[in-house]
DNA sequence: CTGCGTTTTTGACTATTGTCAAAAACGGGC
DNA sequence: GCCCGTTTTTGACAATAGTCAAAAACGCAG
């Protein structure tokens, strides 16, 4: 719990009755490797921070698999669009490592918004960040080649390749497992 | 005015005050066609909302220029990383049609969710709905075939192709003008 | 209607990535 | 250390998209 609100000053200092009203709505949950947080066709109604572990979310397109984002340590997790909307969910979301979590549901956190503004505005201040950082993919993503791309996930996110089986990197580059495999072997 | 006020509504209702401590915060603004809103290496202090024209925001990659969004009427507009960081912005955005905006500073926002809280829940949903919109086109954008992304802007975005020529859609799609037009020519 | 600059299309060729199949390497349990 | 299932690599070929260059179509001023 202390690593999730240190987390927190990272985004908005909230004041100790916050942080207590905050804390008590969280639970923590442990889940073994391949277990699923999220499945495919069930609404989302929690909100997650992730502890300890890694995780990824991936849904189906023609059979199969393509896993779109990872999960870490200190990140927020959910199925956004089921979250935000109430409609089923179309990823599910999987631990890849077993791991440790502290869940908060949609109505705790909306209860909390009225009576502590300051949350409300943490919230909005997650959702600014969340979302740069979901444009920067997005332009990387698009615009760049699949080497450069692996290029700058060596750079930026060394982790996510320790961590990470082959199959789920070459999907998240949006690229076949074996043209990865043929990159790699030209570096 | 009254436009913006309607459109606000899809998001949160606002209490009257707050609607009037808001309506005192934007200024009208007109732009010719070409004209930039907001210029490469500026700090963009500003959030819009675009009350009538198309633009386009663009980035530049060797040389080249990158059109990673589009503008309409109802939408809202700004360098969403500088804005945020506070940053000189690293795209340009360009009107692609003579337009008519509404400006609201950041400092007068930030000023604004103090005073009313209903305001910075209403921008926390806009964030939401934002980054669960740029969510879905980066799905699209990274695992379809360039065929289907062209297909699907069609389907959804009519208008898009209709007022805005093609050497920015093809961009927009991340593929070639030539291969846009030979996927034009198939259909 | 004509001419000219811009936008769009077409053609020929190249580069990149995907697909299917098989081989090699890896890793945990015994 | 050995076996077996999983993960990763390699090979051959096909499909997709990019590049460069030229032609055609479009749009508007005069």
């Amino acid at each position: 719990m202390d690593q999730l609100f240190a987390h927190l000053k990272n985004f908005y200092h909230l004041s100790r009755e916050a942080q207590i009203a905050l804390q008590e709505c969280f639970q923590q949950i442990t889940l073994p490797r391949n277990e699923f947080l999220i499945r495919e066709g069930k609404t989302c109604r929690h909100m997650f921070f992730l502890e300890q572990g890694c995780l990824r979310g991936y849904y189906n397109l023609d059979g199969k698999e393509i896993t779109h984002w990872f999960g870490f340590e200190n990140d927020f997790i959910t199925s956004f669009h089921s979250f935000i909307t109430h409609q089923p969910a179309v990823e599910s979301i999987q631990l890849m490592e077993a791991g440790t979590l502290w869940a908060i549901s949609k109505e705790a956190l909306t209860g909390l918004y009225d009576r502590h503004h300051e949350i409300e505005r943490l919230v909005r201040i997650v959702y600014e960040k969340y979302y740069i950082r979901l444009e920067e993919r997005y332009v990387n993503a698009q615009f760049k080649t699949a080497t450069e791309r692996y290029e700058e996930l060596l750079q930026q996110s060394p982790h996510i390749i320790e961590r990470v089986p082959l199959g789920y990197i070459a999907s998240y580059l949006g690229i076949s497992q074996e043209t990865l495999s043929r990159i790699r072997a030209r570096l």
